[in-house]
DNA sequence: CGTACACATTGATGACTGTCAATGATAGAA
DNA sequence: TTCTATCATTGACAGTCATCAATGTGTACG
C-alpha cells in the first residue's frame, strides 16, 4: 500500500511526448521504465487491473474468484501494481479498496505513442 | 527475423480504444498482451527499442557495443521483441537491419490510455 | 474479553529468463 | 574454393518470479 519509489521516469515523461524515438534512454530511465512494463507483463495482472479498472473500485476479496487464484497470490500481484504506480489502495474498514491510477496509465501510454 | 504470432490483440484493440476498462480482459487477451510487456520489460530491450527508434535503421552489429551485450544475447533480444512485433529485420547482404513498427508502439499506448 | 474476517508476510518450490562460450549457417571477398 | 564477417542456435548456469500453505497483523463484532 506503499506509493510508487519510481520518480526518473516522470522526468523522463516531462520532457516531451516519445522519450523512445527521442534520444538513447539512459540505464536508469530503462531501468525505471522496466519496472512499470514488468508489473503489466503477468497476465493475472491485466486481468486484475482490468477488473479494477472497468469496476472502478474494487477489494481484495472479489478479486480471488474472477482470477481463480489464492489469496496470498492475489495480495502479491496488487503489491506489484502499486509499485509501479498503476494502481492505489484505500483501507477502509477490514477492506483494501483497489483504484486504478489513469494518470499514470497515460504516462506510461505517451511513452510508446507520440 | 519470423513475424509476430499474435493476432487476437489487435482483435481487441479494433473492439476501440481502451480494452483495459471496457470490460474483463479474458484470459487468450491477457496472455497475448503480457507476451507484449515481457518485451517491454527488460532495461536492455527498452534501450535496444530506443537506439533503432533514435536512428530508424539499425544492424545488430551496431548494437553490441551501446547496450554492452555479447553478439548471442544481442540476437536473443532482438528475436523477442520480433516476436512480440513491435521491431522488424530485414536481411541486406551480411547485415541484418532492424526497425521499429510504429503503429504496434501505437497499438500498445492505445491499450493502456483512452 | 474472544472470535471471525480481510489482508500482509514468510518460506519453500517449480518454472522461467538473461547471459555468454561454443558452434552452426549463410553471404560476400579473395 | 577458401577465408572472413554477420547473425542464429545450442547448452549451461545463475538469478528472478509466480504460486501456495502456514503464519502474522489488525479490524470489526458480540
Amino acid at each position: 500500500m506503499s506509493n510508487s519509489k519510481l520518480t526518473l521516469i516522470d522526468d523522463a515523461v516531462l520532457r516531451c511526448c516519445s522519450p523512445l524515438a527521442g534520444g538513447a534512454l539512459s540505464e536508469a530511465e530503462a531501468d525505471d521504465l522496466a519496472q512499470i512494463f514488468a508489473a503489466l507483463s503477468d497476465p493475472v495482472r491485466l486481468r486484475m487491473l482490468s477488473l479494477i479498472a472497468t469496476e472502478d473500485e474494487v477489494c481484495s476479496c472479489n478479486l480471488e474468484e474472477p482470477l481463480a487464484k489464492s489469496q496470498p497470490t492475489i495480495s502479491h500481484h496488487t503489491r506489484i501494481l502499486v509499485e509501479a504506480g498503476l494502481i492505489t489502495g484505500e483501507k477502509r474498514g477490514r477492506w483494501v479498496w483497489w483504484h486504478v491510477v489513469p494518470e499514470r496509465l497515460r504516462q506510461v501510454a505517451r511513452i510508446l505513442g507520440d
